[in-house]
Order: structure tokens, then sequence, then C-alpha cells
DNA sequence: GTATTTGGATTACAACTGTAGTCAATATTA
DNA sequence: TAATATTGACTACAGTTGTAATCCAAATAC
């Protein structure tokens, strides 16, 4: 269980979101979906070489052009990501990360009575 | 408002919080707030001269000895960090990260007890 | 006042990132 | 089949980061 994931890089995230969303994908058809984001082709392969490279990403070559597919889930990713994030910015726990938003004011009433509703449905 | 803080990398960041908890302080007293942290002086000097290159951290050079202090708050930065950590990871709202931490059980009933009073409190 | 320590300035150097470009083989098109 | 386009392999190159070391001047210790 809860192997480390290895580093994602900003720009290998968006290849990421793209191939979780799709998966398997061809390097053209991840192009193809970023099309909005300004990247060159050769960039974006350059991304999926390195996230192979890396082990996030796996690859399919029986035909002659590769297909690609993500090792992680993401949400396994975005746990990662939200441990070592809140541990070296908010010492570790979620609440000092919560406690700022809503003492900044930084969540909409909406988003907390959202909040306020998760937090009861599985209380109990 | 909220001027854009710089980026501030992995070890800066340790650099900052004892800045942020003590400054001004001389480089030596860096160093020996972080003697648990196994990194050189010289390494902790480094981290410091970047920080004041990118305006993070300011310097006061009245005396031959040079004390740093940090010219963002504490929370502007770990807002400004926890922005884009949300936009990146969680598309931009809380409320899907904090939904995937209850979903995961990865929070405590007293940790999930706390967060219920906080919003509780806001609510009204 | 000479030797040594301390602190600031400068330099080092590899890994990781962002952002591509070149080259060569294969496939497709005319 | 000859020209062209696609695709994968390899190369490029600067900026950031992690992690220091060297050099020199001033201070301090003998």
């Amino acid at each position: 269980m809860a192997k480390n994931v290895p580093n994602i890089s900003e720009s290998e995230w968006e290849i990421m979101k793209v191939l979780w969303e799709n998966a398997p994908l061809t390097a053209n058809e991840v192009v193809e979906a970023l099309a909005k984001a300004d990247w060159k082709p050769k960039t974006i392969r350059t991304l999926l070489d390195r996230l192979t490279k890396k082990k996030v990403v796996g690859v399919n070559k029986e035909h002659r052009v590769y297909s690609f597919y993500p090792l992680y889930a993401e949400s396994e990713c975005q746990r990662a990501e939200a441990k070592s994030f809140i541990d070296r910015i908010y010492g570790g726990t979620m609440k000092s990360m919560l406690a700022q938003f809503i003492e900044e004011d930084a969540l909409s009433e909406e988003e907390m009575m959202e909040l306020r509703q998760m937090l009861e449905k599985k209380g109990k």
C-alpha cells in the first residue's frame, strides 16, 4: 500500500490530469487534449517521456504509436501531494489550514455550508 | 494588497519558519535554531542569500553582522501556497480536498470534531 | 601585533524543470 | 517509388534548487 509516489512537477501534473481522465492515450491524443495549453507537441512528448522514466506513467509499445497510461490513481497522487504540502506549510494538520481559511474569510458561505454538511454526514 | 509572494522553495521555507518565529536573526542565530536540521552553516547562508535576492527576506546591514527578517507574513505566504496548491491539485476548491480527506478517513474523529466546531462557530 | 576565527561575497556543481529542437526510421501520399 | 509527414530517440539549454566550498577582510584571541 501507499507505495511512494515519485515527485510530479507542475507541468507534468497537467499531463497526468489528461491521462487520468482518458487513458490510455497516444502522445498525439494528449497533445490534442491540451490544445488550449500552449505547449509545443515536443514539450508534451518530453513530459510524457519524463513521467515514463519516473514510472508514474506506463507505456504500451505494442503498436508503432505508443500509448500512455497512469500507474497511480489520481487520488493517490493527490493525497501524497496534500500530505507533503500540509506537513511543509501547515505543520502537518489539516485543521490549521482550514482554520486559516475560515478566519480569513477565504470561504464563501456556501462553501462553508457544504463543508459542514460533509462533516455532519460523516459524523455519524 | 496581496502583492504576489515570490516562490519559496522547500528548503527556503524551513529558513522562513525560523525567521517568522524569531526575526530579526543573524545568520548564525538561524544556524543555531536549525541545529537539528543537518545543514552545513554555509548551506543556510546560501538559502538566506537567495531569500534576500528574491526579496522575501530583508537584511539589516547596520552592523558588521547582518540580521535578517521576513518581508511577508507567514499567513500571507501560506495562503499563497495554499491557493496555488489547491488550484493545481484539487481544481481550485477546498471542498474537493476536504471531501477526499473525509472519504478516505484521513481525519481522526477528534480532528473532524474540531473542524465541525470551527465551522459552526463561524457559521453564525 | 600575529594567528585564528568569523562572516560576507563569490563560486561550484549536479539534479530537476520548463521548454523545446534535431535526427533517423517508418509510414503515408502522390 | 520518390517526397513528405509522423513518431520515437536523443540532445539542448537556461533557470531553480539542494547542498555546499573557497576566498578575503575584519574581529578576536593570544
